[in-house]
DNA sequence: ATAATTCCTACTAAAATACAAGGAATTGAT
DNA sequence: ATCAATTCCTTGTATTTTAGTAGGAATTAT
C-alpha cells in the first residue's frame, strides 16, 4: 500500500506554493531545490496540476506558479487524485468505477472491506486542506529559502 | 494507491479458509478454481502465510491448508502486511520505521499528514477479522462450491 | 539581446508485479 | 507397493510501472 512519488512530490510542491501563496509566482526551480527533487520531473508534475486547473503558470523570466485559489480551499485528495487517479486499494473499487464491473461481485465479502479502505482514505485527503499542511500542531511553518532570490544590483 | 494482487488474492485465500475453518484441510486448486487464481501463485502466496504461523498445511493426498486460529481472531491486517510488509503510504512513514530515517522531518509538514492515512488505514485493516469476512450485511455467506468433490466410487 | 522561465514530447533504466515451470517430498487410497 | 494428489521449494520471465532524463520550442522581464 503506497503512493508514487507523483503524488507526494506534487503535494510537497503545492505546500510549498501554499506557503507563497499571494506573493507573485515561484519558480519550480526554487522548488526543485528546496525541496529536493527533480527539475524536470517536477515539471511534468505540475504540468499536471495547471491542467486540471489547481495551479497557472506565468512564463518567462522571473515566471512561476501560483496556486489559483486559496490554501484553504484546495485540497490534499484534489492534488493527489489528479496526479495518481482515482483512490483504488483495488481496481473493482476504485472512485468512479461503474457497478458490475466485477462479475463476482454479488458473493464478494471483500468488497465492502476494500470500500472501507478507500473511504478512510478519502476522509482524510479530502478534509485536509494545503492550508492545514502548512503548519505543524495548528503553528505555521517558517518558509525555509523560499522566495526569490534577491537580483544583485 | 492501491494493495498489490498479492494481499488483496491471499485475503481472498484466507477467507475462503475460514468459510471452511473446522472442516477439515482445504486444497489450493480448489480455492484457485473457486477464487479464479492461479494455482502456482496461489502457492507462493498461502507459502508467505504458512511461514507466519496464519496457516498450516497438511501434506499429501486430501492434504490443503488451514488456519491456525479462529477466525474471529485473524484479522485482514495481519494477512496483508505478512505478504505486502508494512503498511506505508511513503516510505519515511512506514510501521515500525526508525525516527530519523528522514532529515526532512522537523520541517515536513506532509509527514503527519501520511501517518494520517496511514493509520486510518490501520485502523480498517486491524479491526476485520476474518469471521467479518465471512458475512455481508451480517449474513453469513453461503460457501459456494467449496468442500472436497465426492470420491468416486 | 539575453537569461530565465514555462511548456511539450519522447525516451529509458531499474524495480515491481504477476505470474509460469519444474521438480522434490509426503501421504491417503487402492 | 503403487499411484495420484497434494504441499513445498526454487528459479526464471514477460509486462507494467516508476521515476526519472533529455532536448528543445515559446515566452517574457531586464
Amino acid at each position: 500500500m503506497k503512493f508514487s512519488s507523483k503524488g507526494r512530490y506534487g503535494l510537497r510542491a503545492m505546500i510549498a506554493l501554499a506557503q507563497g501563496y499571494h506573493k507573485g509566482p515561484i519558480s519550480l526551480a526554487e522548488i526543485a531545490e528546496s525541496e529536493d527533487i527533480s527539475l524536470s520531473y517536477l515539471e511534468q508534475l505540475i504540468a499536471v496540476l495547471r491542467r486540471v486547473g489547481l495551479v497557472e503558470g506565468t512564463r518567462g523570466a522571473r515566471g512561476g506558479y501560483q496556486l489559483t485559489a486559496d490554501p484553504a480551499l484546495i485540497t490534499a485528495g484534489q492534488v493527489v487524485r489528479a496526479l495518481e487517479g482515482p483512490l483504488a486499494p483495488a481496481e473493482c473499487v476504485a472512485e468512479g468505477v461503474k457497478p458490475g464491473f466485477c462479475r463476482r461481485q454479488t458473493i464478494c465479502t471483500s468488497k465492502p472491506f476494500w470500500e472501507q479502505v478507500r473511504d478512510s482514505v478519502a476522509q482524510v485527503l479530502d478534509k485536509t486542506t494545503l492550508a492545514d499542511l502548512c503548519t505543524i500542531n495548528g503553528l505555521k511553518v517558517r518558509q525555509m529559502s523560499l522566495g526569490r532570490k534577491k537580483v544583485e544590483a
